[in-house]
DNA sequence: GAATATACTTACCAAGTGGTAAGGCGTCAA
DNA sequence: TTGACGCCTTACCACTTGGTAAGTATATTC
C-alpha cells in the first residue's frame, strides 16, 4: 500500500535527519533502511527537499497537538500552561528525535531554503501565547514580555532534551541517570517561579 | 605568515560551519572564502575533522573564557554567577554564530567523530557547578540538583540565541525587535528566580 | 651556492550526490 | 484482451565530495 511505505519513509527520514543533519542524509540512505533504492522515495516524494519537509510538518502536527491536549476542562490556564509544559518535557525525553529535529531546523531553515521558509514553531508560539494571556495576572502585560517568558521555558526544555547524548558523554551514564531523575522536579519548579509572577 | 592564514581559515570555517554545519560545507568553500585552493587549508590543517575541531577549540576557549572575566572579586558568589550568566547572554546576542556551533556539535558530536569525540563543555559545566557550590545557599543541596538549575538557565540563553533568525521570520523585524528589547531584563528576572532558592 | 622548509598550486581520483529516463511488473477497470 | 496506472527497478548523468601526489615559487639556513 502507497501510504504505508509513505510512512515508513518518513519514519526511516526522520531518524536520521535528525541524526545527521539534511546535508549529512543521503537519500539512498533512507531509502537503504526500508530495502528499497532511492528512486522509490524519489517516486513518492518528488526530492529530498520535499521528504524533509514532509517530516518537519509531522512533527510539527504532533507539538502542536500537545497544547489541546493539555487544555483540560476546569482547571485554571496557569496550570494548564505548566501541564502543557511538562507534557512538552515528557514528549521532549520519550522522542528526543523530533525535537533534535526541530533544533536542527532553527539553525539551518534559513540557508537551506532561502525562498520558501517555513516557520513551523509559528503556531505554536501564538497558541501558547495566547494561553498565557489567558492567566489572569498575565494580561496586563506586554505581548514581548509574554513571549519572553514562555521562551526561557521552552528553552530549558528543548535544550536539555537534545544534549542527552552529550551530557552522557561527560558524566557517564550513572552520573547522568542520576541527574536526570532530579531534572523533571527541578523543572517543574522554574515553572512555577517562572509564570507565578506579576 | 602561517598563523595569520591560519587565524583566516578558521574565522572562515567558523562562520561557514555555524550556517550550514558540518556536513554542509566542503573544505573548498572554505578556501574559496579566502581566495585560496582546499588544498591550502589540508595543508594547515591536515582534514576536514581537524580544522573543524580546531574551530570547536577556539570557540570553546573564548566561553571558558568568560567564567574568569565575571567573577569579580569581593561579590557575593550569587552575583558572580548572575553576571556570568547575563555575560554569555551578551556573548550569544553578539556573536551568535559561536553559540550555533555549539549548538550543532551538542546535536552532532555523537554520530559525527564516533571514536574521538571531544566534550567542549565539560570543563565549563564544571567550573560552573563549583560557582554555585560557592554560594552558601547552594551548598546543602545534590549536584544533581545544581546540575539541573544551571542547565536550564544555560538552555534559556542559548536556545534564544540560536532562534533570531527565525523569530525575526516570525515575527518580523520590527515585531521581533520590540521582544528582542525586553528579553535581556526578563532574563535578568528568571535568573533572580532560579537561583535565589534554598 | 646548495639544501631545506614553507606555503601554496595543478592534476587527479574513487566514491558519492540528487535527479532524470525508461522500463518491468502486477492490479484493476473497460 | 487491452490499456492505464501505481510502485518500484536498473541504467545513467553531471557534479561535488574529501583526499593524495607531485610539483612550483619563495624564503631561510648552512
Amino acid at each position: 500500500m502507497a501510504t504505508e511505505t509513505r510512512a515508513q519513509f518518513l519514519d526511516a527520514a526522520e531518524a536520521l535527519f535528525a541524526e545527521r543533519g539534511f546535508y549529512g542524509v543521503s537519500i539512498a540512505a533512507i531509502a537503504d533502511e526500508l530495502g528499497l533504492t532511492k528512486q522509490a522515495l524519489l517516486h513518492h516524494f518528488g526530492s529530498k527537499e520535499k521528504i524533509y519537509a514532509a517530516v518537519l510538518e509531522r512533527i510539527s502536527g504532533r507539538f502542536e497537538g500537545l497544547i489541546p491536549e493539555a487544555q483540560s476542562e476546569g482547571e485554571p490556564p496557569a496550570l494548564q500552561l505548566k501541564q502543557f509544559f511538562l507534557k512538552l518535557h515528557q514528549m521532549s525525553q520519550n522522542s528526543p528525535l523530533q525535537t533534535q529535529l526541530l533544533m536542527r531546523e532553527l539553525l539551518d531553515n534559513k540557508h537551506r531554503a532561502p525562498g520558501a521558509a517555513r516557520w513551523y514553531l509559528k503556531p505554536f508560539l501564538e497558541k501558547l501565547i495566547a494561553m498565557l494571556q489567558a492567566i489572569p495576572r498575565w494580561r496586563t502585560v506586554t505581548e514581548a514580555d509574554a513571549f519572553a517568558v514562555l521562551y526561557q521555558l521552552l528553552g530549558s526544555i528543548t535544550y536539555y532534551a537534545v544534549s542527552k547524548t552529550t551530557l552522557v558523554g561527560i558524566f557517564g551514564q550513572d552520573g547522568f541517570a542520576e541527574k536526570d531523575a532530579v531534572f523533571e522536579s527541578r523543572l517543574s519548579d522554574l515553572i512555577d517561579r517562572a509564570l507565578d509572577c506579576p
